[in-house]
DNA sequence: TTCAGAATCAAACGCGCATTTGAAATAGGA
DNA sequence: TCCTATTTCAAATGCGCGTTTGATTCTGAA
């Protein structure tokens, strides 16, 4: 036996890695195998084929980044409107720029909008559906019930793309935009940008359908 | 020969519809033949490797899209700050709807962060530095001159993410998001949605740095 | 110590891929 | 018509991949 741990734990976080980096199609059943220092049937041993496996590290990152950045933030669920825009993005940009198994979710929903597998459909229902709603909801209180559906989400899209960007764009991020490392402070800034550039625009776009009316 | 047009032709627009669905990795030489109703081998024979394929259809790809629907939206320079907004917002939003040859960039583009290549660096500053640039500006014509350098990030990444978030969620238009069709009068309320809720942002945000000093 | 089940291993299998090859077909000017 | 350069073609080459195999080693309870 290698080194240490079990060698089922080590492929699954060398899996995890490696199809975040990578994506389900660009990493090699030997790429994790060598990273993991194990034999080349172990993947197939312990998960029965690489799909299996890819499954396993789905579920292991989902669990891993909503008990460590529930999409709350950590503020009240009663707080002002620009308080819960503030926990949302605090909360989706420190699973984006988090370098640890947080991190992990992002990156590979990133893999799966370029190259959907069948494990997509899971998440889409199971997690981004949920944020989604949550997001309506702190909407839903600035805007008041009372409010068209087609605003909500035109709305909806305008925080969630502005939070979400930070993460489809990474190859960018020193080629474009001038971002290198990023601490929790740099985090929490940019959370308190994009939660009141929001809640100026929803105003302005409250403000046009009054007039209108 | 086959059908109609010549050989380089159907290949070159072959391989742009595959590259852009499938990404670069994913599509295969075989299936771009076929496509294109040509040989095994004329992918080498007419454009050398795979590789340089590739690189012919991102020009293809750049030359179209920036011709098609050029950044400015057709709006004039000296415009207000909120029309300068829509015309960007429309240019990329009629970028990643259109079905057509002008579709092909973002879609390569989404390809791209997924899994970057050699073509990434090149296209980064031939074309989306540009754009940044030019979003740059019109945040600066709403701020004056002097504009703090972070804020200005910023607010360059939230009206950029705005509109980027409908190319890169793409497979979640309709399982997540409610979108199917997207018509042209669609998009210029898209895009008159983003330069208004943009244009609370940026007040919002002058106001907060005003109330500072 | 014995021994059955679990774990590891190197090698091999089968397949799909990009690319090459050498011949055949085609086209167009002399 | 003849001849040469261009284009097309089916087959082959060589490599990387996921998976399987059958043997070997390890482990822990009896």
């Amino acid at each position: 036996m290698a080194e240490k741990g079990k060698t089922k734990a080590r492929l699954l976080q060398a899996a995890c890695e490696l199809f975040a980096e990578k994506g389900f199609r660009d990493t090699t059943v030997a790429d994790i195998c060598d990273a993991a220092e194990a034999n080349i049937a172990s993947v197939n041993y312990y998960f029965g084929d690489k799909e299996r496996l890819y499954d396993e590290v789905w579920r292991h990152a989902f669990a891993i980044t909503v008990s460590t950045y529930p999409i709350d933030g950590g503020v009240e669920e009663d707080s002002d409107v620009e308080t819960c825009l503030f926990g949302y993005a605090r909360a989706v940009l420190s699973r984006i720029f988090s370098e640890g198994e947080a991190g992990l979710f992002p990156r590979l929903l990133n893999q799966e909008m370029a190259a959907p597998t069948l494990a997509l459909d899971k998440i889409a229902s199971e997690a981004l559906l949920p944020q989604s709603r949550q997001v309506e909801d702190v909407i839903k209180k600035q805007f008041g019930d009372r409010c068209d559906d087609h605003l909500l989400r035109l709305c909806k899209l305008s925080i969630i793309g502005q939070c979400a960007f930070y993460n489809f764009s990474r190859p960018l991020r020193e080629r474009v935009m001038g971002i290198k490392n990023v601490l929790p402070e740099e985090i929490d800034r940019m959370a308190r940008h994009i939660a009141s550039f929001s809640l100026g625009g929803l105003k302005q776009i409250q403000k046009q359908t009054e007039n209108r009316n």
